[in-house]
DNA sequence: GCCAACGTTGGC
DNA sequence: GCCAACGTTGGC
């Protein structure tokens, strides 16, 4: 099984938001950036599982974990002229973005903070604090998913 | 709202 | 295929 995490503006579409939508499930669409789409395209198996991130907002952090609930396929809204997605280049039979259902499993009982995680020797080596780290879809290792679901359980740093 | 970092685009 | 210009991300 592999790890991610994904990040998500709270204000567009939140774990919460996650949570409401039917069967907590979604699809992770609007993913217009090659390496993204190549870890959702190659990598992802259903199953695997997910730190849901927020990010641009007053508090970054993991909020929650979801899961990958679908093999990956072609992004709808590349083929929809109304959508800010839309990409005239893209073809039914050759579809250039391609993402994988997501869905919510857990809240974590609190906030694992962007600052925390920082500040965190463990998780020094991961992606998300790498320098110009700019990747909306990342793989994490199982041990830094781990580190987060202990911080999660702890009480405030 | 600023701006550093980095990806993409397009002229050559 | 180089690289300057431009756009986007995302923390602060």
């Amino acid at each position: 099984m592999n790890y991610w995490l994904i990040k998500s503006e709270p204000h567009v579409f939140s774990f919460d938001d996650l949570l409401a939508s039917p069967k907590q499930t979604t699809p992770w669409d609007g993913v217009r950036n090659y390496q993204a789409r190549n870890f959702m395209r190659d990598d992802m198996k259903q199953g695997d599982k997910i730190l849901y991130y927020h990010s641009s907002t007053k508090i970054p952090g993991v909020v929650g974990v979801a899961e990958v609930a679908s093999d990956p396929y072609p992004d709808p809204l590349q083929f929809d002229e109304n959508s800010n997605y839309y990409d005239e280049k893209a073809s039914k039979d050759e579809p250039r973005w391609i993402l994988v259902d997501v869905k919510g499993v857990e809240k974590l009982p609190r906030l694992v903070t962007l600052d925390e995680i920082k500040s965190e020797e463990r998780l020094a080596d991961m992606r998300l604090v790498q320098r110009g780290n700019r990747l909306s879809v990342m793989p994490v290792t199982k041990k830094e998913f781990e580190i987060i679901l202990e911080l999660a359980n702890n009480n405030s740093p």
